[in-house]
DNA sequence: CTGTCACAGAAA
DNA sequence: TTCTGTGACAGC
């Protein structure tokens, strides 16, 4: 007998393990390992994933298992070690990890109905069950009104009239399109033509048309261009003449659009050696990790494609990561214009089924190449030539929920598996690639030249403090008032960045100095102005807006801090004629609003495009030849310790985007902090001088790249229990590492309270310690009153988020 | 995670 | 004594 060995959809500690399985005789040969089960499981029926096929078990019975999900494994060989990679390194459960690398869609909803016995029971029912059975035989258990009839049927469930039923259904199913074809041969359809009734117009429309598409039409489409309803079409399918049948269909998200072919552009002597480089690895199957360290405007995107091309000349695949933000349609088409048909795209704005599909594009070879997000580092590919990062030092790369993995991580793995190099590619790497490269464990290529000939634009920084003195007390520095008004001027256009959505940061009453704040989270509130509602930018929470102070009942409430909507309404009172495009999280939310606005704006619709962070990656527009950083201060303060990576990274992807092309570009960078190095060299575009500084700052406060980091953090609607966990945890990882590394709190968490939780936290800096058995013990010990409990435990091997 | 079983206290 | 509610535990 064979025995599969199952890893069941249930996250929990306990079940973190494979469980064993009967395979019944008639799958035998055709069960695999990587496909998913439907397995009984203590009385319920849950999916899991086949990870091993054996012939002797442990457990002392063994039930058979109930369905195959799959015809062919959805996770092979290599995804199934990655796993347990995933499991090992993030510490996540088994199954977490394995629906991380496979399209939501694919992720079971389990169902569960209570149906009738025996039709002779029936009339043997309570009487206020019998008609909810009044015609059928099951219900749903969310039909149920748990508060009225829930007892009378666990009754009659223990009479053994009814029983539970357990479903597990699968979301994801098949587009299918209905298509119609002419069973005849085109003799026999002349014959069918004329014994059609006279006033049969219609039909012999439908027919006429199916005789000369032979292989059959869809439906919808027959019925367009004969102008023909359904009942036409029963009519000749009751008559035999015709069959309907279902093909599947792909949901194709770029249907629409047509992509212009593009040929390969001429590369620069330092663009031909990255290439070079990088052919060479793949041509020897070498598995290398390169990072492309190339200014903005210095064409790496040319240098992927090229590299790619040479990927799939060799018959392999590719993956090219790109972060979410910076997945424009412009990117898209840059791909799809090279590589047509053979790419697919996967991003967070396509619909559960449309994500599904491209997957399973990948998965039956049909494409050879991915353009997508964080996830996509997981297609299936089998052959991999070439793993592609752009920005490489996005955070976004990094999963904030479990699995907590890295996607460069995830790359390097797989590359080392598959015997290919992995690409990073970035105008800032991340401080710990860049060491890596310098230390010669990456592979470091420099593009120092930038395309275009006019050099990179000038930037002006503004001390803010000065205006204040001076008595300008508007947001605007005169400066760069001034600009923006030429800019309007001369038909140019320009983009605002502030990285603060809302209208308001806080609201203060003024003369008690009460701060409006969430009820649920430690947080202030911010102002909307379009709603009229104060909301609460971690929870959702909202209020109305209240006259007078919640504390002294004074009127005089005041809007601190600038978000979004007030520069909208700043700017449109201070330059009437100003069309301007505000871009963040509440305009954007829409489906295709993204895409919308920002071709609104390229189309020169308007004049001032005015945005969050969303704006500062990867757009590319000829006419913006001024640059607005409006408080280049508010990440630089924020309580982590890549605070000032982050700022000169986005500070420098913002004054990329002016003067990309002929006309030449300015910056103008506002603060409260001239002369901090992170805004000072991002100025002056001094990636390394800021390397060395910030390599330095590191060095002292051991963070990384000298030590490696993992965040504990615990919590609990009781502050004193969650204070009191994280101080046994803390005292626990302290007495089992070794005296080089250092446990830092337990201290509260920079937003103390969310979601009416108390959160404290606990730092884990070491150098090369083996840490995760003593992190394990730490979960093994809470698990209880993590399962039962309001206790939550989050750790964090590699956090990118502090708060 | 969730159903089941055991045990304890409240209603019959 | 039976019913209802909470907690510990197992799941192959």
């Amino acid at each position: 007998m064979k025995i599969a060995s199952v890893i069941v959809d249930v996250p929990a500690r306990q079940t973190d393990r494979p469980f064993d399985y009967e395979i019944p005789a008639k799958w035998e040969d055709v069960l695999q390992v990587g496909m998913r089960v439907t397995v009984p499981f203590g009385a319920r029926r849950l999916q899991g994933f086949v990870v091993d096929i054996k012939t002797h078990s442990e457990a002392k019975s063994l039930k058979p298992i109930e369905a195959m999900l799959d015809v062919t494994p959805v996770l092979n060989e290599e995804l199934l070690q990655l796993g347990k990679y995933l499991t090992e390194t993030t510490l996540c459960f088994a199954i977490s990890a394995y629906q991380a690398m496979l399209p939501a869609a694919m992720k079971a909803k389990y169902e569960k109905e209570i149906r009738l016995v025996d039709e002779a029971y029936r009339q043997k029912l309570h009487p206020s069950v019998q008609p909810l059975f009044a015609n059928r035989s099951a219900l749903l258990w969310k039909e149920i009104d748990e508060t009225t009839v829930l007892s009378r049927l666990q009754k009659d469930i223990q009479n053994g009239y009814l029983e539970v039923v357990y479903h597990v259904k699968e979301k994801g199913s098949k587009k299918m399109v209905k298509y119609i074809a002419c069973t005849l041969t085109k003799e026999q359809c002349g014959e069918a033509l004329r014994s059609l009734p006279a006033n049969a117009t219609k039909q012999r429309r439908l027919l006429e048309l199916l005789v000369s598409a032979q292989k059959g039409l869809p439906l919808k489409e027959a019925l367009e261009q004969s102008n023909a309803s359904h009942a036409a079409v029963k009519a000749l399918i009751d008559k035999g003449i015709v069959r309907e049948y279902e093909v599947e269909t792909y949901r194709d998200p770029y249907e629409q659009r047509h992509f212009a072919k593009t040929v390969p552009l001429s590369l620069t002597n330092e663009q031909q050696q990255a290439l070079d480089a990088i052919v060479d690895s793949v041509r020897k199957n070498e598995h290398h990790v390169f990072l492309l360290y190339g200014v903005t405007g210095s064409g790496k995107t040319e240098v992927y494609m090229q590299a790619i091309e040479e990927v799939l000349a060799r018959g392999k695949e590719a993956i090219v990561l790109v972060p979410e933000i910076s997945l424009t349609p412009q990117m898209v088409e840059r791909f799809k214009g090279r590589f047509g048909s053979q790419v697919a795209v996967l991003h967070s704005g396509l619909s559960v089924g449309e994500k599904y599909d491209e997957w399973r594009k990948i998965q039956r070879k049909e494409v050879k190449l991915v353009v997508g997000a964080r996830s996509a580092i997981f297609a299936p590919f089998e052959n991999l030539g070439m793993i592609i990062i752009d920005e490489e030092h996005e955070a976004s790369y990094k999963q904030e929920e479990t699995p907590r993995y890295h996607a460069r991580d995830v790359a390097i793995y797989r590359a080392r598996f598959h015997q290919c190099p992995v690409v990073l590619g970035s105008a800032t790497p991340s401080l710990e690639s860049f060491a890596r490269a310098k230390k010669g464990v990456y592979r470091l290529l420099t593009l120092q030249k930038r395309m275009s000939e006019n050099g990179l634009p000038t930037v002006n920084i503004i001390d803010m403090r000065e205006e204040l003195r001076s008595g300008n007390r508007s947001m605007f520095s005169r400066s760069l008032f001034e600009k923006l008004q030429d800019r309007l001027q001369k038909g140019e256009q320009a983009v605002l960045f502030l990285n603060r959505r809302g209208y308001s940061t806080f609201v203060m009453c003024r003369d008690c100095g009460y701060v409006i704040r969430c009820p649920h989270c430690d947080i202030s509130l911010t102002y909307h102005r379009v709603q009229q509602r104060l909301k609460c930018h971690y929870c959702g929470y909202e209020e109305h807006v209240a006259s007078r102070c919640p504390s002294c009942t004074s009127e005089h409430i005041r809007f601190f801090g600038a978000g979004t909507q007030k520069v909208e309404e700043e700017l449109t009172k201070l330059l009437p004629q100003a069309r301007v495009i505000r871009m963040d999280v509440d305009t954007t939310s829409r489906k295709g609003a993204h895409e919308q606005l920002l071709s609104a704006f390229g189309e020169g619709k308007a004049d001032i495009l005015l945005g969050t962070q969303m704006i500062a990656k990867g757009l590319d527009f000829p006419k913006v030849t001024l640059v607005g950083v409006l408080t280049a201060d508010t990440m630089l303060h924020l309580p982590d310790f890549r605070a000032c990576e982050k700022t000169f990274q986005l500070l420098t992807q913002v004054s990329g985007r002016a003067g990309r092309h002929h006309l030449p570009g300015e910056v103008v960078i506002q603060t409260y902090t001239p002369d901090h190095y992170s805004i000072e060299l991002a100025a002056c575009h001094d990636y390394e001088t800021f390397y060395q500084k910030e390599m330095f700052v590191r060095k002292r406060h051991g963070y990384p790249p000298f030590y490696y980091l993992t965040l504990i953090t615990v919590s609990h609607p009781e502050i004193t229990k969650a204070v009191a966990v994280t101080e046994k945890i803390a005292a626990y990882v302290r007495s089992q590492l070794s005296k080089e590394a250092v446990i830092l709190g337990p201290v509260a968490s920079p937003i103390a309270r969310l979601h009416d939780r108390y959160r404290y936290q606990c730092m884990i800096k070491y150098k090369r310690e083996a840490i995760t058995a003593v992190l394990k013990n730490v979960i093994d010990r809470y698990q209880q009153d993590i399962s039962q409990g309001e206790l939550q435990l989050t750790i964090d091997t590699n956090p990118y988020m502090m708060m």
